[in-house]
DNA sequence: CTCCATGCGTACCGTACGGTACGGTTCCGA
DNA sequence: TCGGAACCGTACCGTACGGTACGCATGGAG
């Protein structure tokens, strides 16, 4: 109740004060130039200017600094499905092209690494040791980011379909099979600190080809439509 | 010097005795259970009845003890690529499918993912901060694991395009291809903490498909053959 | 003007960990 | 039998971090 008033200037996200969202903004930061170690409780409240009272007044927790961190940069990402007009092959085409470079930018993200490698580097095999409340940091961003984009696919290969473009049962198992043409092993090596940018080069090249060998896979062919 | 005699029975590994062997084992069994923070020196010591100085005189820093456990892990495994028989189309049918099961054994395996998840974890996103000597975890195991099974499959590749099955220009694009087909996103799943379990009962299924559908984008047609 | 909530800055505490030092024991070669 | 090297167990030290408490400034409400 206390954050509904003074600060409605619009910025506000999940309940979040802009103050908050901008103490996020600058622990994210400090995540991605310097890995988990680097998020500190005295880091951030250095880096964004507040105390550290006050963080634990706003997250409760470090481990809720850091869930909070993943929540807010989830909500960042908008996916902006413009599939009006995946009638045409080409248009369908052109749209699995469009998601595959958008897929590849997502993932080669600084920030997107930094918060999976946080994920990841949270994570433990066997028993749960952390994490009294909420999900894990590595559930909570399978939620918020994966869902997200493959819905967008999901849309996007249930439009081929439903067109004629494409063949598929499972579409699950499609979406699975576009997915891995697109990324292959590249999340996994950036994630391992290969460098990104080296990898982005051939970005363009490798989107186009998994494009073409899906359509190999699931396309219908176009000359023997309508 | 001090090793040459004192320990020669048989289970030496890249220059360690068998009892830093042993100490090797015990850190991964605490690793895997306990992600990264349950290797602590102290931790490593007690469960490998060891002292914390003798850790210290062999592997000369905890980064050391973390490098010799991938370095250790990794030279467990041994690529059996028993592939003196890839001449018929089937034969390289079943030596891909072999492949697949045994890519996706490896990395749902406990301790690959365990060591998968310190080494990204370890990784930084800009500036290199520690690791003075060496490279990074993540290079390490790279070189030491992916290097190893993309030999493997980059060997069998080679031997049905030798063999005619087979049609492709870069033999790394193709690996990939084969890569992304078989793992697909199932990899980072489980190395944010999926339950590897649920995801193996569809290896099998995954595994088959991804060879139908690799054959189906590189392979010629058998029956035009010879 | 007064009161009080919010929040900054800082100091503080307990703990846990990396790394080192020391005493005692075992074992091997001379 | 002697000497020494390796090694275990433990104690120790410095530091860094998570979490808490206190003092002070600001700013809005009555």
């Amino acid at each position: 109740m206390q954050v509904v008033r003074d600060s409605e200037t619009g910025t506000e996200r999940a309940g979040l004060t802009d103050r908050q969202n901008a103490v996020l903004e600058s622990a994210l930061n400090l995540l991605v130039e310097g890995g988990e170690k680097a998020v500190t409780t005295a880091g951030v409240a250095r880096a964004a200017n507040c105390s550290k009272e006050s963080l634990y007044k706003w997250f409760g927790d470090r481990d809720g600094l850091l869930s909070a961190m993943i929540a807010y940069q989830a909500g960042k990402v908008r996916t902006v499905d413009a599939s009006g007009d995946a009638l045409t092959s080409e248009g369908l085409r052109k749209n699995l092209s469009a998601f595959a470079h958008d897929l590849l930018d997502v993932l080669s993200g600084e920030v997107s690494l930094a918060l999976n490698r946080l994920a990841i580097g949270q994570t433990v095999g066997k028993g749960r040791a952390a994490s009294r409340g909420g999900p894990t940091l590595g559930r909570l961003l399978e939620e918020r980011g994966r869902r997200q984009i493959g819905r967008r696919a999901a849309t996007l290969l249930e439009a081929g379909r439903r067109a004629g473009f494409l063949a598929f049962d499972d579409a699950d198992e499609a979406y699975g099979t576009l997915y891995g043409l697109i990324v292959t092993d590249t999340h996994l090596r950036m994630l391992l600190g290969e460098d990104p940018q080296a990898l982005k080069q051939e970005f363009a090249a490798r989107a186009e080809r998994a494009v073409t060998s899906f359509l190999a896979l699931y396309g219908v062919d176009a000359t023997a439509d309508a």
